[in-house]
DNA sequence: CTCGCTCATTGCGTTAGCGCAAAGATATTT
DNA sequence: AAATATCTTTGCGCTAACGCAATGAGCGAG
């Protein structure tokens, strides 16, 4: 634990007041750490499994940010004063996850300034990252930013097998329609040109990149060859 | 300036350190706070007038993600050491503000908790703001965008006159579809549809609007008369 | 095994919005 | 006041992407 992020730079000791306010929790598949518009009540650490983070919008349209792996923190925009959970956090598989509550937080990080400014460090980065996929989203083409997400999942969960990278998680086209602004109508004609092109297999649910360096051509609007390998 | 957001929860004393730690900051109308890549070295409080934060991609589009007031802070991000400036912040009107150098203030968080969980919630709110356009861009029409932001530009530099409220700003069209993620053609053709719907006045860099309550209607959807008030 | 559900594919017509081009309007400079 | 630069408007053709509809494929439950 001493070694994510959020609590880089505490001494051995003042980690150990802090792992003792955290609770364990575990949550079994479909089941929702959050639910976005209930008030904000627990901060947590993803120990094993995934989380997907998804929003509504008042019309009902589904927007997909991103998902939570093991390391990564859930609900730290909220672990503040009394807000509502902005979007809502639901296990993928089986988790285990540490959770402190919001209050306690709040007076550990006055305590232990370090774990505020470790806070506000990863909240920026989660900010750069929001703000990296809406410069995307308001400038690039749906095709590129399809090839865009594919990637940043196979850094995420990437795993690599004999014919690829396998994209280790149910991810269906709605998901990823949901995840690019757009529908699964276009995201399966995409899907079924590139693995026309051979640089994608696709499954239910399953998506396996054959050839990453194609998808980055297409993501960086590269010139690319049609070979095959 | 103790009433700003950043220092809430400070006592007197500890506000005098730390104002006494900043520096009053000039800058003329177009000149730049600071450009995206740069290093991140200062953080600033604005006190008087207008700052525009845009980026650009790596294609060169732009993007004007939104505009500071008054009170609100710039830079954050260079609370943390190590980091570039992920955009760039340039005076619309000529302005005045607090600037604190980074090293400095981190050394602040680390004395003052407080100002770091200040921070943290200032960032907070940065990202669910955010988040609430991307969720717009991702999933709403170009017309009901562009209602949106100029509803938003209403609250936050609205002025009341005569005839509606003015958006106190040098506003162009090309302003306009960078905020919205579109083309200074299509918000053209809106605000000219709109002026015809005596819903809104226009001039070179200038937008009235006559009844906001329209806009919203556009906004949200709802059914509305055509009835020009 | 079979039923039923969810997910995926593809043809087809529609349309929102793009973006060139060209002209007009409003500032700014000299 | 004239000249230049910057904004704005609008016609027009185009295309990326939408979204219905209908069919097909894969998975899980009983």
């Amino acid at each position: 634990m001493a070694q994510t992020p959020p609590f880089h730079g505490l001494s051995l000791s003042e980690l150990q007041v802090v792992s003792q306010a955290a609770h364990l929790c575990q949550m079994k598949r479909h089941a929702f750490f959050f639910r976005q518009g209930e008030p904000a009540t627990s901060f947590y650490i993803l120990i094993e499994g995934q989380v997907r983070l998804t929003q509504v919008t008042t019309e009902g349209h589904q927007v997909l940010l991103r998902f939570i792996s093991p390391g990564e923190t859930i609900g730290i925009i909220a672990a503040l004063e009394n807000t509502v959970y902005p979007l809502s956090a639901q296990a993928v598989k089986n988790c285990q996850a540490l959770a402190w509550d919001s209050t306690t937080l709040e007076q550990l990080m006055e305590r232990y300034p370090r774990l505020a400014i470790n806070g506000l460090r990863l909240v920026s980065q989660r900010w750069h990252e929001l703000e990296e996929r809406y410069l995307e989203l308001a400038t690039e083409r749906v095709e590129r930013r399809v090839a865009q997400a594919l990637l940043r999942l196979v850094r995420q969960v990437g795993h690599k097998v004999e014919d690829g990278v396998l994209i280790n998680l149910p991810l269906t086209r709605q998901d990823l329609a949901e995840m690019t602004g757009t529908t699964h109508y276009t995201i399966s004609r995409i899907l079924s040109r590139w693995e026309q092109e051979k640089l994608v297999k696709t499954g239910r649910g399953r998506v396996l990149i054959c050839y990453p360096h194609g998808l980055a051509c297409i993501a960086e609007d590269l010139p690319r060859e049609d070979a095959d390998i």
